[in-house]
RNA sequence: UGGGGUGUAGCCAAGUGGUAAGGCACAAGGUUUUGAUCCUUGCAUGCGUUGGUUCGAAUCCAGCCACCCCAGCCA
């Protein structure tokens, strides 16, 4: 086992399948090019909560570690203190634990390295190499130039390294208000990439950070904190998405006019003999699902409108909203798995995500009767009072996952989904005079319909062929299957099945003028007279299960009361009928 | 119209000069006391496109087309 190895063996996932960032690494390790070292790292920023396109990245760095003996740092990317706060940190270390991965070491911050970000700078600048820029944020924008035409120089371009020196101390030190300065690194404002055309690398904000207090009042930039933080943990690997690729000239450039021996002196490995090489960044195509949104902007917005309950709601693509809604760690990194890692935009089919939480729950969720939408049955030859104790196993395929006691008695309630009085053809439920196998019981035969005065179906009195329990029925086929629970000895519960969020592929398209518009109103639906077996609550019982023939459900742990539990449907079955 | 990228089936994706893996989805069968699971079979004479090189090209070369990213003192 290594820092980064996961919890467990993910027995579903195949074979770790052939990706460009694997072949990179083989390639590395067998030219000795980081000292035969993988080293990588997990930098979110505290801004949000993780989503399932986060998970991607969480899952290719840790894996791609573990694989090779390597390590992954959990780094805090906390360089905007604006945006961020510890309430993300928290959430962000427990969803990472709960995905089964361990970081090397303690939790970085890119703000435990402020001081020696701030001796680099002074580095730079007597290397002529940054300096300080008066220019509001409105001039050097008009002074960068566009897309297609070059920049001009700040007019503070040449200032002295003396003077750069001293106004970057004190800026420091807390003399100017914010963006009365900044300070730029010193490299080319006719470069056809506007990420080289003098970028901003510190900048002035008066404002409290969620780790370092006051101590602060200039902040480092993105670009040029996160490739000295890689360089001071010692990543190999430093693997990001496609949008960062016209920042790799930047990340480069940053690191190749420090001095190496004082970058590696500030490293985690200064004491060792390991030959000090430098972090290279790797680009991947971030992941997109379809029917979802994974803006962290968009997120915010909806769970501040309330458009949904809060970050962890079940219909949320948080991995706390996941969690919540019933997904497993397993299924959620054997998914990350089957998507691959490439370098083309792509939008993944949400089938796949269903594919995965399903095959992982067919194989660990016990199975369990709960009636949805019930309709009462009275069973005519079964005495009342009578309680006929059956057992069942809680995995048609997995004996070792036991058996339970269910209770059947005079009335029972099964699906009114399941009766139909005018079925269509290759109906196989119940139906007037037809027959249908109780799951796990007998066959029954509906033999009256009860209505009340408007017509609705209210009852059906049914009757049981005693001589069908674990037997085939004589002379006749039965392929109806169905649930049921004891009217009496159930449980009633609350259900709430939930859908997608959007009826639109993609809700964030530019011709998409609100989401809002877009949004599924029949995203929860919340059923509460469904009626489940006794077996599957209390404190013993599991938290997933299969209710069969509907789907996965699991405990609302957040919502469920003494006495009224709730389940959230985290996936239906396959259904190739179809309602 | 500057720079950086990407185009292999409905979706994801392997493939690195020797004749198109795999998964999802879909379809058809089989098993089944879950219309589930499981099993079997089918699903690109074709790799954005047009040319070229080669005995041989998804792979190499050239042109063209489409789409994505970049003008925050966000990350």
């Amino acid at each position: 086992m290594t820092d980064s190895d996961t919890d467990s063996k993910d027995s579903s996932a195949g074979p770790a399948s052939s990706n460009f960032i694997r072949h990179m690494i083989a390639q590395d390790l067998a030219e000795g090019k980081h000292g035969g070292r993988v080293h990588t790292r997990f930098p979110p920023e505290p801004n949000g909560y993780l989503h399932i396109g986060h998970a991607k990245s969480i899952c290719l760095n840790f894996t791609v570690a573990a694989e090779n003996e390597g390590l992954c740092n959990l780094r805090f990317d906390d360089t905007n203190p604006e945006k961020e706060s510890q309430e993300y940190v928290d959430a962000i270390k427990e969803n990472i634990n709960w995905l089964g991965f361990h970081w090397h070491g303690e939790v970085r911050y890119s703000s435990n390295y402020f001081s020696e970000l701030y001796e680099f700078a002074v580095q730079l600048i007597g290397r002529s190499c940054a300096f300080v820029c008066s220019l509001s944020a409105q001039e050097s924008r008009e002074y960068r130039g566009s897309l297609t035409e070059p920049g001009r120089n700040s007019p503070d371009r040449e200032r002295s390294v003396a003077e750069n020196l001293d106004l970057f101390a004190r800026m420091k030190a807390g003399e100017f208000e914010d963006g009365a300065y900044s300070l730029r690194a010193k490299i080319d404002m006719a470069s056809p990439n506007i990420n080289m055309r003098d970028p901003v690398l510190y900048r002035i904000r008066h404002i409290e950070h969620h780790q370092t207090g006051s101590e602060w009042c200039i902040y480092p930039t993105y670009d040029y904190s996160h490739c000295i933080s890689d360089a001071i943990e010692n990543i190999t690997h430093s693997l990001c998405t496609l949008e960062f690729e016209d920042h790799r000239p930047l990340y480069n450039w940053i690191l190749q006019h420090l001095d190496i021996h004082s970058l590696r002196a500030a490293s985690d490995l200064a004491d060792s003999d390991l030959d000090y090489v430098l972090p290279q960044q790797t680009e991947f195509a971030k992941l997109r699902l379809n029917y979802t949104m994974m803006g962290k902007r968009n997120l915010r917005e909806m769970v501040e409108s309330g458009v949904v309950s809060g970050w962890d709601d079940p219909r949320m693509p948080t991995l706390a909203g996941m969690r919540r809604r019933g997904f497993t760690p397993a299924s959620i990194r054997n998914f990350c798995e089957s998507i691959g890692v490439a370098r083309s935009d792509s939008v993944v089919d949400m089938a796949m995500l269903e594919h995965a939480i399903r095959d992982d729950l067919d194989k660990v969720a016990p199975r369990a009767m709960c009636v949805l939408n019930p309709l009462k049955v009275t069973l005519s030859n079964i005495e009342a009072g009578h309680v006929e104790s059956l057992s069942m196993a809680n995995h048609p395929k997995d004996e070792a996952m036991g058996r339970r006691q269910v209770a059947l008695t005079r009335e029972i309630v099964i699906d009114r989904a399941d009766f139909e009085e005018q079925p269509a053809a290759g109906f196989k439920r119940l139906r007037p005079g037809g027959e249908v196998r109780l799951r796990g019981a007998y066959v029954m035969r509906c033999d009256e319909v009860v209505k009340d005065d408007a017509g609705k179906v209210v009852e059906l009195v049914c009757s049981v062929d005693k001589a069908t329990l674990g037997k085939k029925p004589e002379g006749r086929k039965v392929k109806g299957v169905v649930h049921w629970v004891s009217a009496d000895l159930g449980v009633k519960v609350s259900v709430r099945l939930y859908d997608r969020l959007f009826n639109v592929e993609n809700p964030e398209a530019k011709d998409v003028a609100d989401y809002r518009a877009c949004l599924n109103p029949d995203s929860i639906v919340e059923l509460s007279d469904c009626m489940l077996e006794a077996a599957a609550v209390g404190e013993s019982a599991a938290s997933s299960f299969q209710f069969e023939r509907e789907g996965y459900f699991c405990l609302d742990v957040a919502d469920s009361r003494a006495g009224k539990p709730v389940f959230n449907r985290t996936i239906t079955l396959r259904d190739s009928w179809s309602d």
